[in-house]
DNA sequence: ATTAGGG
DNA sequence: CCCTAAT
């Protein structure tokens, strides 16, 4: 049956389905990864955000039974035409439920679809404008040039496959087990084309007329694997009870959970939300479940198809650190990771809240995705990042954790705050902002409120110019100068210690029962060194300035931290300096004796002339004496 | 947005 | 450290 098969069209390479036909044994589990992506006002594809994704997932379930979710192009139309050309008329049926999509409709369809195949790259179709709620503006297959509802989340869920050119990087596909394949059903793609082959009817599906090779291709395109059972029956069973679980996912809600869809199961008595994961990596099982869904989606006709096609690397601005390869994996990786936005949680939150406990949160939370700088944001913020498997509320989730390389702030708190999360929305939210806002304003980019799907992973150059180290989280080591690293062995081992200690984050709750993240992390004696001659410099008070000039390296050390921190070292330079040990506290930095002294000068200092801030003449003169004195 | 203070 | 009030 030449209908699926392959389907190259897409031959620019980056080729997005290939689902196709018979891949050698395991690969064709996965070749196949989804992505989604927004068509940006010039035509580009750039990764959508979650909330993007979130708007879909609307659609998916608001307009369940008007949309449809063509896997790709190539796809829906090799699926169309064949279905024309075997039964004439697209049943889409399940077991519960039918679609029919009449022939018209189907050849409206596949024009589009054609044209938008021969665009290529852009592909974003939205068949029809069926949203009966209205609340998506559709545009057909040529979105891009309808500014007028660009804006809106003219995300669509595309599927779009990356052909896994980097053939063994897609093994993780390889089935998992019998098990997973008795629920799990195929790809889109291979869903197509089995819809396409074979007609059901009132679920059931007429496989009797293949032979045994077109069995046993259907089964591997089904199953993503090969099977030597010579046993048509089997077989056809198989394959039929395969795409009957298809079918019967379609009645089911998705969630789009991070990078996954996770399809709930509304008022299943099993709270188990099944989580497929879009991009498969070595989640083999997931992939079942995904493909599942989608599939489903399928079924479910979904009016309009949501095609897109692969985005192309290059059409991103990345920093040329990234390797067009890297990029790819980046990609790969983004997606998996994608955190969860404001807007996410708090609608996850809401609709989880109505069911049960059981929550995926995201661990990621969703930096950038830039209109402008789409690219970004799988690289610099995807880092590897697992999921695990934890129990909340009696429930098994998955909680996304990331496994970042350097635990500093910013993302480390996901993982709490999903556990928390499931507190209480409010609570949630609040935190979410808290994270989001805190990322920011670490990360120099601070559009945590943003409602809008548009948010920038601007990282102020300033802050991140290192590569190897993103973020200063680590302990100031990007920016810290030889000299001070120096200073820092020296002192003590200090450093070594906080960074020890860097990444924690603890999430202590509030009063209201709220929480919030604490976050510790241990002044270094350079720091502190560097807090007192800023101190010096600016007096004491003008802390903003004073993290301009010696903390602009330190993304952590907000003009607030400098104050407490000053706050702290008055308190400990007027103490009495314990039994001749400077070290107060135990975990504490030591500070060392000519530093509390500094500290005290500058306090009386400042005390005499207290919030004189206006001369800063006289400030720097001050400054100059008292620094001559001390050093 | 910064500061100052309280917790 | 976090939070909030006051600027």
């Amino acid at each position: 049956m030449g209908p699926v098969t392959g389907i190259e069209h897409n031959d620019d390479g980056k080729l997005d389905k290939s689902s196709s036909a018979l891949p050698p044994r395991k690969q064709i589990a996965n070749p196949v990864v989804y992505k989604l992506v927004r068509v940006e006002g010039d035509g580009r594809l750039v990764p959508a955000t979650d909330d993007e994704v979130m708007e879909v997932e609307g659609f998916l379930e608001c307009d369940n039974s008007e949309m449809r979710v063509v896997a790709d192009n190539g796809q829906s139309l090799e699926c169309i035409s064949i279905e024309r050309s075997s039964s004439g008329k697209l049943r889409l049926e399940c077991s519960e439920g039918t679609a029919e999509a009449d022939l018209g409709k189907l050849n409206s369809k596949l024009q589009i679809l054609q044209k938008v195949k021969h665009e290529e790259k852009l592909r974003l179709s939205c068949g029809a404008s069926q949203f009966s709620a209205g609340k998506f503006p559709v545009m057909d297959g040529k979105i891009q040039s309808d500014p007028p509802y660009q804006e809106i989340p003219s995300v669509a869920s595309s599927l779009n496959c990356t052909h896994s050119n980097q053939s063994g990087s897609f093994d993780q596909c390889s089935r998992p087990s019998e098990g997973a394949v008795e629920s799990g059903s195929s790809a889109p793609a291979v869903y197509s084309k089995l819809k396409c082959d074979f007609s059901m009817f009132e679920g059931e599906i007429c496989l009797d007329k293949l032979s045994i090779r077109e069995l046993h291709e259907l089964f591997k395109v089904t199953f993503g694997r090969e099977t030597t059972v010579k046993d048509k029956q089997w077989l056809r069973r198989r394959i039929a009870m395969s795409l009957t679980n298809s079918c019967d996912v379609s009645a089911t809600t998705f969630i789009v959970k991070n990078n996954k869809i996770v399809r709930k199961c509304e008022d299943s008595a099993e709270n188990v939300n099944v989580e497929a994961s879009i991009s498969m990596e070595n989640m083999a099982a997931e992939e079942d479940v995904n493909f599942k869904d989608l599939s489903a989606a399928e079924d479910s006709g979904f009016e309009d198809n949501l095609v897109v096609s692969e985005i192309r690397l290059g059409n991103h601005n990345m920093e040329d650190k990234f390797g067009s390869e890297d990029h790819q994996m980046e990609q790969r990786a983004a997606k998996r990771i994608r955190k969860p936005t404001k807007r996410y949680i708090e609608e996850l939150s809401e609709n989880e809240s109505r069911e049960h406990h059981p929550r995926l949160l995201g661990s990621n939370k969703n930096i950038g995705i830039g209109y402008t700088k789409p690219a970004r944001n799988a690289s610099s913020e995807m880092r590897t990042s697992i999921t695990r498997l934890d129990t909340l509320g009696g429930s098994c989730i998955q909680i996304p954790c990331v496994s970042r390389v350097r635990r500093s702030c910013p993302r480390s708190n996901m993982t709490s705050l999903m556990t928390f999360l499931q507190t209480g929305m409010g609570e949630a939210e609040k935190l979410a902002n808290r994270v989001l806002g805190e990322h920011g304003l670490r990360g120099s980019n601070s559009d945590n409120k943003s409602p809008d799907k548009v948010l920038k992973l601007t990282s102020t150059p300033g802050k991140f110019h290192q590569p190897s180290a993103p973020e200063p989280g680590k302990e100031q080591c990007p920016v810290k100068g030889t000299i001070e690293l120096q200073q820092e062995l020296k002192p003590k081992k200090i450093d070594t210690s906080s960074r020890t200690s860097d990444d924690d984050i603890t999430i202590v709750p509030t009063a209201k029962g709220g929480m919030r993240r604490k976050h510790h992390r241990a002044w270094t004696l350079v720091e502190v060194m560097k807090l007192v001659d800023g101190v010096s410099q600016c007096g004491a008070g003008r802390w903003s300035e004073i993290k301009r000039l010696s903390f602009s390296s330190y993304s952590y050390r907000t003009s607030v931290d400098l104050k407490d921190k000053w706050r702290n070292l008055l308190k400990a330079s007027y103490a009495p300096s314990d039994d001749g040990m400077n070290s107060r506290k135990h975990g504490a930095i030591p500070i060392p004796e000519t530093i509390l002294a500094r500290v005290r000068e500058l306090a009386e200092m400042n005390l005499q002339v207290p919030p004189n801030l206006s001369s800063s003449k006289l400030t720097a003169g001050n400054v100059l004496m008292d620094r001559s004195g001390l050093l």
